[in-house]
DNA sequence: GTTTACATGTAATCCGTTACATGATTGA
DNA sequence: TCAATCATGTAACGGATTACATGTAAAC
C-alpha cells in the first residue's frame, strides 16, 4: 500500500545509499566516475528521485550536524532507514525475468554488483545460475529462429548473429564467474 | 525549423516506412515478431508518433482507393515521403558518436540493417569501420580503466570484465563482417 | 574580489506506459 | 449471433531532459 513500484532508477540510488551515506552531488559524482553508468543522471532526475525517497520513508535525510542552529541547509546527506535496507534487499533478491534479460541485463549485473556484501555466498551463486539460464534459454531461441527464418536480405542475418555472439559472451562470462566464485568460496587451500 | 529532433522511435518507424508502406497495425505485428525488437511499443506510443511523422510532412496516409466515397476509414496505410526518405537517409549516414556507442549499439545495428538497400557498400564500409573504431576505444579505456583501478570489492571488478567480454564479442562480430562483406562485394569470382 | 567548484532545486515540455474506449471484419 | 481478431485511438499519470535559478565555499 506504498503506493506503486520504484523506478529501477530510484532502486539504483536506493542501492548506493544503503553502501554508504550520500548526497545528491555525490551520488552525481559516482555516476561520473564509474564506467558503468555512462548514464550521467541530471538534476532534475536526481534530487526530485531522491525526495521520492524520502516521501516513501526509504531513506532521510541526515541531522547536519548543526552546531549552530541557523545552518541545517545545503549539502542534504541521505542516509537508508530501516525499511529501506529490506526494500534494497528483496529488490536484489527479485527473480530474472527469462523474457526481459537482455533487456535488462546492465541491471542485473549492477545487482551483482550491489550484492557482493548484502547476500551469503549461496544465494549470489543462485543468481548467477539463474541468470547463466535465462541467457542459454534466450541463446538457443535465437539459434532457431536463425535456422528457422528464411533470409533474403544479408543485413538482418548478420545482426542475429551480433546478438548472438554478445549473449554468447555475456553467458561465457557468468560461467566463468561462477567458476571463480565458487573456488574463491570454498576451502583457502584444498588439502593436499 | 521543422522543430526539435526525431525520436530515436520516430526514426525507427520512418525507416520502416520507408522499406515499405504500412499501417500502425503492420508495424506492431513487425515489432512483435521480430527478435530484435523485444520492445513491444504500446498504442499510446505508436499511433502519435505516426502521428507526429505525418505532421512533419515525412509520411502521409495513402488515399485508401475508396469506391464508395464512404469509406477513408479503418486501416491508415502511411507511406513515406520524398522528404521523407532524404531525413531517412540522413539518419542512415549519421556519424557514430564514439562516447555512447555502447548505450546505442542496438540503435547502431537497426541502422546497419536498414542501410543495406539504400547506401552503397563503400558507405556500408566506412559505418562499420567507424563502428570498430569507436569499440575498441571504448575497449581501450575500459581495459586502462581496469588496470588502474584498485578493487578492494571483488563485484565491481567481475563486472567490468563483463563488459569488456561484450565490447570485445561486439568488435569481433563487426570485424568479421568487415570481412566477409568484402569478399562477396568483389568480383563474384577471382580470376584463377 | 572574482572565478571555479560545490550543491540543490524548479518549470516547461515531451514522451511513454497503462488502461480504457470504440468500431469493423471474419469465422464458428 | 457471438467471439476473436483487426485496427485506431484517447486520457491520466509519471518521469526524464533541458534550461534556468540560486546560493555557498574555496582558491587564486
Amino acid at each position: 500500500m506504498t503506493g506503486r513500484q520504484l523506478t529501477s532508477f530510484e532502486h539504483i540510488l536506493l542501492g548506493l545509499i544503503c553502501l554508504s551515506p550520500s548526497s545528491g552531488y555525490d551520488l552525481k559524482r559516482i555516476f561520473a566516475a564509474t564506467p558503468m553508468g555512462l548514464y550521467q543522471p541530471s538534476s532534475g532526475a536526481l534530487y526530485p528521485a531522491l525526495r521520492r525517497l524520502e516521501l516513501r520513508g526509504l531513506v532521510h535525510a541526515q541531522a547536519p550536524a548543526s552546531r549552530d542552529s541557523q545552518s541545517a541547509r545545503q549539502r542534504r546527506v541521505y542516509e537508508a532507514t530501516q525499511t529501506g535496507q529490506t526494500v534494497h534487499a528483496s529488490w536484489l533478491r527479485t527473480p530474472i525475468e527469462p523474457a526481459t534479460v537482455s533487456r535488462d541485463l546492465g541491471l542485473h549485473l549492477m545487482r551483482f554488483v550491489m550484492m557482493e556484501h548484502l547476500l551469503g555466498p549461496e544465494e549470489v551463486g543462485a543468481f548467477l545460475r539463474s541468470l547463466a539460464d535465462a541467457l542459454a534459454l534466450l541463446t538457443a531461441q535465437l539459434e532457431q529462429y536463425v535456422d528457422a527464418a528464411e533470409f533474403t536480405d544479408r543485413h538482418p542475418r548478420l545482426a542475429l548473429d551480433h546478438g548472438l555472439a554478445v549473449h554468447r559472451a555475456s553467458l561465457g562470462w557468468v560461467e566463468r564467474t561462477m567458476a571463480e566464485l565458487a573456488i574463491t568460496r570454498s576451502s583457502p587451500l584444498p588439502d593436499r
